[in-house]
Order: C-alpha cells, then sequence, then structure tokens
DNA sequence: CGTGAGGTTGATATGATTCAAATCCCGTGG
DNA sequence: CCACGGGATTTGAATCATATCAACCTCACG
C-alpha cells in the first residue's frame, strides 16, 4: 500500500503534537500542512538511499523507520532508529543536499512528507521553522553521543539492560511491558548481532529479567541499574 | 594562561572564514562579532562537563577541542573532536539547556566565546542564524553517524585506514605528512585505546604505510583503499 | 500437520582491551 | 649543543567480548 492523501483527523493530530511541529508558529505550521503528503508503506519499503539526491522530508507518524549505513561487502550497520513523531532525513536538509544514509520501514508505517525544497525555502524566511529543524537536529545528535558512548562503554548485557530500563517507568517499582518491535531490530539499534541481544537478555535473567516473547518482566529496576 | 580578550585581526579573520559565520548576514555578523570574547586555553583546560547547564558557545579558532562522556567508573569515551571553524556545545544551544558531553581542550586552544542565552535570543528572531545552527548540527549529526557506523562495521586497521585517506589529496599518489595531534588522541577519536592505534599503525606497514613519530608516509592510497 | 520466519543455543574464531614492561622521543635545563 | 627525565608509544601475554556459522527450536498460520 503506498497511496498519496492528505491528512485525515488522526494524522493530523499525530502531526500537530510532533516535537517538530508544536514548536512552530500558526504560519509555519499552515504553510506544511498544505504541502504535506501521508503515505501509508509495508515493512522492507525504503524510503531513500544514501548518497541520493534529498528530496523528501519524512515525518513517522506510526511504525518505526530504520537508518543505516552499508559498507561494500553489503552489510548493514543501524544507524537511528525513528518513531511516532521523528524526523527522518533531516540531517540532509540544510547541508550536503543529499542522504546521509540508508532509510527503510521497519514496522508498517505511515508517513508524513515534505516537499525538502520548499521547507528549505520556508526556512530561509522563518526563524521559528529554522529553529525547530535545529532543536530536531540537536535531539538526534544527543541521541547518537548517546549511542557512540553507549557502543564504547558499554557490553551488550549492559546496553540492553540501559534500554530495559529507559522503557521503565522511573518509579523504580517493578515493571512489565511489551517490546515495541521485533528483537532483531532491537539489536540493530543497540549494534549487536540478534545472537548476543539474545545472550544478553538470558545473562540478564540472573538479574530479575525475564522475557517471554516480546513480554518483558522486570523484576527490580534498582539492580539492573547497578549493572 | 586564561586571558579574556577581545578578537585581534586574525581572531576575526579565522571566526568570519568558520562555516557557521560565513553563512549568516551582516547583521548577525555584527551581532555576534560586538559579543564575541576571546581566550587561549591550555591543553586538558575543562569548557564544560556533561549535565552542566549551558551558558557558553564555543568556537574553535586554533588547536583541539576534546568532546567525550564518562561512566561511573571514570572510563572516558571521545565522542567529537573539534578542529578549527568547528562549534563545540552547539547541540546544547536549543534543547534540554545542559551540555550534552564534557569538552576539554586537547592541543592549546584559542577559543571564541558566545553567550548562549543571547545567541538563543538572537536566533529566534533572525532565521540566517537559526538555519546556520541548523546547518552546523546537520555536519555534526552526519559526522556522527559516521562514527557509528565505522565502529559498527570496520576493524581497528581499516579505521586507521580510512583516517589516513581521508588526510590524503584526493589524486591517489603517494603522499607524506604530519598527524595533526597526538596518536593518544586520535587512538580515542576512532574508538581504540591507544595500544590498539600502534598495532593497526603496525599491521598497516605490510601495505605501505610509514609511521615514524608523527609523520606519516603512505607509498599507494589506491591499497589502502581496497582494505 | 507441515512450513517458514524469528529466535535460541553451542562451538569456534577473531578482534580488541588490559596490564606490565620495555623503549622512544621531545622539551628542558645545564 | 647535549644530556636527562618523564610522558608518550610500542610490544608482549593473557583475557574478554562479540561475531560468525551451524543446528535446533517454537509458534503462528495455511
Amino acid at each position: 500500500m503506498n497511496r498519496l492523501t492528505r491528512p485525515g483527523a488522526r494524522e493530523r493530530e499525530t502531526l500537530l503534537n510532533s516535537a517538530f511541529l508544536s514548536q512552530l508558529g500558526v504560519e509555519s505550521v499552515t504553510a506544511l500542512m498544505e504541502m504535506v503528503v501521508i503515505g501509508s508503506l509495508p515493512a522492507r519499503q525504503m524510503l531513500f538511499r544514501e548518497g541520493d539526491p534529498a528530496e523528501t522530508l519524512h515525518c513517522v507518524l506510526s511504525g518505526y523507520v530504520r537508518a543505516y549505513r552499508l559498507d561494500p561487502d553489503g552489510r548493514e550497520a543501524d544507524i537511528a532508529l525513528y518513531r511516532t513523531g521523528d524526523l527522518a532525513g533531516v540531517s540532509a536538509v540544510l547541508h550536503g543536499h543529499r542522504y546521509a544514509a540508508s532509510a527503510q520501514v521497519a514496522e508498517t508505517a505511515t508517513l508524513a512528507r515534505f516537499d525538502l525544497r520548499r521547507v528549505r525555502e520556508l526556512a530561509s524566511r522563518r526563524a521559528d521553522l529554522a529553529l525547530a529543524l535545529a532543536t530536531t537536529l540537536s535531539r538526534q545528535l544527543e541521541n547518537a553521543f548517546t549511542c557512540i558512548a553507549d557502543d564504547r562503554l558499554h557490553t551488550a548485557p549492559q546496553r540492553v539492560a540501559r534500554y530495559l530500563l529507559a522503557q521503565c517507568p522511573q518509579d523504580g517499582a517493578a515493571a512489565n511491558f511489551r517490546l515495541p518491535f521485533q528483537k532483531s531490530l532491537l539489536a540493530g539499534k543497540l549494534g549487536l548481532a540478534p545472537e548476543a541481544l539474545s545472550r544478553a537478555f538470558s545473562s540478564l535473567r540472573d538479574h530479575g529479567v525475564s522475557v517471554r516473547g516480546r513480554l518483558v518482566q522486570i523484576d527490580d529496576p534498582e539492580t539492573l541499574r547497578r549493572l
């Protein structure tokens, strides 16, 4: 399914609540809403490829989008995972004018699309839009920093524990929840082979974590934090 | 030495040529040049620490600045290395209002400093400034992407080879040059222990790379590229 | 029931860290 | 200008972490 439509009520609401649009003044919101196109895409659908001329800015309205780089032998490294409200392709809006990575739908997704040329042109006149782009980029840069530091400082079980803690309510009580996507996707996000994620989960069993399918139960967040 | 001064001719020139300022209109340049303060700092001097309230935007005019994160045991992971013309602390300008990492002078540096509150306030009125910040953030985000992908896809000798190639003229001829900073700093930038960098260099000897002190000679860039 | 995708487990290989010791190199003071 | 000292770098040995490959499992679905 790849029909392009104007936004319905649900899409409008998600879009207006996103960190990006919610920061804008009315005129900018109006201008963007006039040009937006909604599309619903199946898993594995490519949004763009590394090196392509950047023509579209994507905002995730539901599902997940995975950004990755390829090496010459075809191995992939996940670089970012975008979820509802996140912008994909924003790093190319202002600089280079080519996508810095490839992006693919991970879990069936609906996306809002904006013409990059028009966004760029609008941002050069409207400070609120330029600022919103910069803010989004800041957030993504901070995520990337965290990712680099995590890769370099923490082992697989530690990274998994940190991810799980980030999903828990912060009150320190026992928690259980569903993973929002496939384990293989989580493995990629954490920079692990799927086998390594699996082993990390089983090593966390001794620390009060039980996993059955996508269901996760955490007995004592404090124990995890101490890893 | 940590005297704060107004910019001299050399500092003005470097600043005006930086990717950040060179993109701005005259009014924004003037406003920034009115508030800028120059400082010259010795190696190891801290600029800011992760989590500190962000009050200053730094632009490197000479030398190098290293951004890193700490883990609870005090181990450090380098996240970015800023050189002449780069902005340090920009990821905190717009979002969070706290520094996302610690930053330290690596090689004696002179820095231009801007009051963050005033930059923020100015950027909310002037689209060219907001856009320049966004462009800088894009560039840094792309660097971070490259760093994550490199870490995950390439071995130590491959990362070192890629770094060396990036220093060569692109014409594919033999080249020799000086490393711009200490090897231990390069090791950190590439996500390696110093020992691992040293071993990588010696494994590259078989591929036409000789290193004596900071002097590097590369016989055939093409050989390196094929790693 | 068979089938297949996603996930797990085991065995092994490789790459990188860590710790310790030896060596190099550079700036300083004589 | 040269010797000296200390930080930077190199080398070796042991260990650890994760990738890789292969086999097996399991569950949802036709």
